[in-house]
DNA sequence: GACGCTATGATTAAA
DNA sequence: TCATAGCGTC
């Protein structure tokens, strides 16, 4: 147990201590007052983590240790960056505004990329993709490499990509190993077009932000230096979380002045799927020889049989730091375990449940459902809607992911970054305007032939008669649209702007006239959205923003129950706290033991002990006996996580005959719940990963990238001096047009008098020597 | 170019 | 079961 004796170095509480010390305990004191030398503090859930990290921030500002902008703060949510800002803020008041380098990884990488863009080959204001653009890219390179994209899908390559951004790895990088990862081996030539290509269109991805910055690190020795010196301390939440590219790109600035402080909690490790390694803080004393351990154990979130349960859970897993959380409450319930028949039943009687909290006066606003996976919320949607019980969910699409924002955004992209050929395709059709694929076609080939970004070809070919008369008419006033926001870009504000664009590009038009409930939903995320911007001083300021820190808040108005995943939650209390869904198969998840084994269990069994924490007062454990996956009926049995769970701090209840402690005894690791899908063979084949073997048609793509080329805001040639085999005389042959005689010439422009067609305006890279 | 059918596959998720 | 992506037809 924790005494209350002062560690010796540090002087005891007193009564002239700061305001931020007040209130700490004594580990929590020494969290904030070590400020020298490389310190981890051990925080268990609910142990006042924020509490001390806030106020080591404000120390080191009291006393002058370093300035606010000398301080390195990173997060890996914009939620925590906010919150951390707000805290801190108050305390110091108005010098948090003074710290630019607070943040989260990638809006810190993002930041010191802009400064040094041109050494990886960027401009500074590259665009940052998405996810969702991302995925269109690589299908395109995909095809282009004549590669089956049914079974080597983008998103795996995606998932490829990520991997080996998380791990630091540049293309060249690369081992044998992991470009096997990806279409027998060729992964590593789709990853390096890939960078070619986010390079020719000036752009990142998130992983980027990080991968660029680390190489520039790496190999550049002044920049390493001038961030060496600029951050005189570092300061990382959640370090458990951090992927190998961020612990390299941290160890890499901390090197010089080894000032830094990590928090963390190995048994909140939760996202070794994303990259995240727990190695990273089980090694921490030896990348810092001397490092100080810190750790906080003082929970003053949960009731005794609440961390009494959650501390035996993960008690079985291996390679722990290990902690032991302690309270001084004493009393409080236990945590209860709840057996039902099946999943409609395990709604309805956790809708039963909230009705009677809600009838007690406790605000729903402090009760949360959580669940392994998303599809388990749909149960409670439908039961909820029929009782009229209030709810939110947590999740799902946050509202930059939207159709009409992400439209609106392409165009501001285009408008902001000519060379953003992603944003042109997207808004090329949209709102319909007439121009197919065949159009997008054209100017894709023009633009491949000449170098040029797809708006600049797109300016080009309206000079010739390439497109038919409709395509070209809806091409031009399109372009002459853009041509004109550009040209607006620097006299007017982006809500202005961005308003002005949806009018005048039809795009709200189209959504008026729909009339539907869903159309006027998006009209007002439209307008939203173009209120968001009014905050901004430039349009560059805010396509940053919102690429890497917008989300939807949550209204406040009738307090509801949330529903969201136990991987949403972390981070997060609650007063009453329903876990549903504790069966074999889908917590701990099937397809996670199949695909990690041991690792994965363990994982998932940090995943429960997140889960349990998040209560304060009440935990509610659920499993069903019968639930419906993907339509086919299932029975199974309670999670082994149950099992795990310390007798004397559980309580048991079951509405089926015979009691929930029979399956218990029993039942363990020997049915599996996903049987059924073993039983239909063909469904069987297509789970494992045999289907990922198979001939891949060989083929080149030319991976050199193109050169970044801006854009005019006018259709006038840019100066392209055109063919130099072509001169007028020459005899030459047009896909539609067919032969002819070139009339006139003026840089890469013809006018060419077809034998069929008449006299035509083409471009140069349309036709061929007859 | 728009619509409708069929095949397919299906955690967790931040920036 | 259910959502979606891709394909084929009018």
């Amino acid at each position: 147990m924790n005494d209350l004796a002062p560690t010796s170095e540090f002087p005891p509480p007193s009564a002239n201590d700061p305001a931020y010390l007040r209130g700490l305990n004594t580990p929590q004191r020494e969290a904030v007052l070590s400020s020298d030398g490389p310190v981890l503090v051990l925080a268990g859930a609910g142990t006042g983590k924020t509490a001390a990290l806030t106020a080591r921030l404000a120390h080191l500002i009291a006393t002058r240790r370093a300035w606010p902008s000398e301080i390195l703060a990173v997060t890996f949510t914009n939620k925590a960056a906010r919150e951390m800002r707000e805290r801190v803020g108050k305390i110091i008041g108005e010098a948090v505004e003074g710290m630019p380098w607070l943040g989260t990884f990638h809006s810190i990488g993002a930041k010191m990329l802009r400064r040094h863009a041109e050494l990886v080959g960027l401009q500074s204001n590259f665009t940052i993709i998405d996810t969702d653009d991302q995925l269109r890219l690589l299908k395109q390179l995909i095809q282009a490499a004549d590669i089956d994209d049914k079974r080597w899908p983008a998103r795996q390559l995606a998932g490829c990509i990520d991997r080996w951004k998380n791990k630091g790895l540049n293309p060249h990088e690369l081992d044998a190993a992991e470009s096997e990862l990806y279409a027998n081996g060729r992964g590593q030539e789709l990853y390096t077009a890939y960078q070619d290509r986010l390079k020719a269109l000036n752009a990142c991805d998130f992983g980027d932000l990080l991968l660029h910055m680390l190489t520039l690190l790496r190999t550049d020795r002044a920049v390493l230096e001038q961030y060496q010196q600029k951050f005189k301390y570092i300061l990382v939440d959640e370090y458990q979380d951090t992927n190998s590219s961020q612990y390299l790109w941290l160890r890499l600035l901390a090197q010089a002045r080894k000032n830094i402080c990590c928090v963390g909690d190995d048994d909140q490790s939760i996202y070794s799927w994303r990259g995240a390694e727990v190695a990273n803080i089980l090694r921490f004393e030896k990348d810092f020889p001397g490092a100080r351990i810190i750790r906080l154990e003082q929970n003053y979130r949960s009731t005794p049989h609440i961390l009494g349960a959650a501390s035996g859970l993960i008690a079985s897993n291996s390679d722990r730091l290990g902690k032991t959380l302690w309270t001084e409450v004493d009393a409080g319930e236990k945590v209860r375990v709840l057996g039902v028949w099946d999943g409609p039943e395990e709604a309805r009687r956790i809708g039963e449940e909230l009705e009677s909290l809600s009838r007690r006066g406790i605000s729903l606003d402090r009760t949360a459902i959580l669940v392994r996976a998303q599809f388990q919320t749909r149960e409670f949607e439908d039961r909820f809607i029929a009782i009229g019980m209030p709810y939110r969910i947590i999740g799902g699409f946050r509202f930059y992911e939207r159709a009409e924002i992400r439209d609106a955004l392409a165009y501001l992209r285009v408008v902001n970054q000519p060379a953003d050929d992603l944003a042109f395709e997207r808004i090329f059709n949209t709102p319909k305007r007439g121009l197919g694929d065949k159009a997008l076609e054209k100017v894709h080939r023009l633009a491949r032939a000449t170098g040029l970004p797809l708006s600049a070809a797109a300016f080009q070919i309206l000079d010739s008669d390439e497109l038919p008369a409709r395509a070209r008419t809806a091409l031009t006033a399109l372009m002459r649209g853009i041509a004109r926001w550009r040209d607006l870009l620097s006299t007017m504000n982006p809500a202005d702007l961005v308003r002005q664009i949806l009018d005048e590009s039809g795009y709200t038009q189209v959504l008026q006239a729909e009339r539907s409930v869903e159309a006027s939903g998006r009209l007002e995320n439209l307008s939203e959205l173009a209120r968001a911007m009014e905050e901004y001083e430039s349009l560059g300021d805010f396509l940053e923003h919102v690429s890497l820190v917008m989300d939807n808040e949550a209204s406040a108005e009738e307090a509801k129950v949330t529903m969201m995943t136990i991987h949403g939650a972390k981070g997060l209390e609650f007063e009453h706290v329903f876990l549903a869904g504790w069966e074999e198969g889908v917590f701990p998840s099937q397809r996670a033991l199949d695909e990690g084994g041991m690792a994965s269990l363990e994982e998932e069994r940090r995943l429960a002990y997140v889960a349990i924490t998040r209560a304060r007062a009440s935990c509610t454990i659920v499993h069903a006996a019968n639930r419906r996956i993907y339509g086919q009926w299932t029975s199974s049995i309670p999670s082994r996580f149950i099992g795990e769970l310390p007798a004397e701090h559980v309580e048991e209840e079951s509405s089926l005959t015979g009691g929930a402690s029979l399956w218990r005894a029993g039942l363990s690791e020997r049915d599996d719940p996903f049987a059924h899908l073993a039983r239909d063979p063909e469904r069987a084949a297509r789970r494992g990963p045999g289907w990922q073997r198979a001939a891949q048609v060989p083929g080149g793509f030319n991976a050199t990238p193109q050169r970044v080329a801006e854009a005019r805001s006018s259709a006038i040639s840019l100066g392209n001096a055109g063919r130099s085999d072509v001169a007028i005389g020459t005899r030459v042959f047009h896909q539609k047009f067919g032969y002819g005689l070139v009339a006139e010439k003026e840089g890469n422009k013809l006018e060419i008098d077809f034998e069929n067609s008449g006299r035509k305006r083409v471009i140069d890279s349309f036709v061929s020597l007859a």
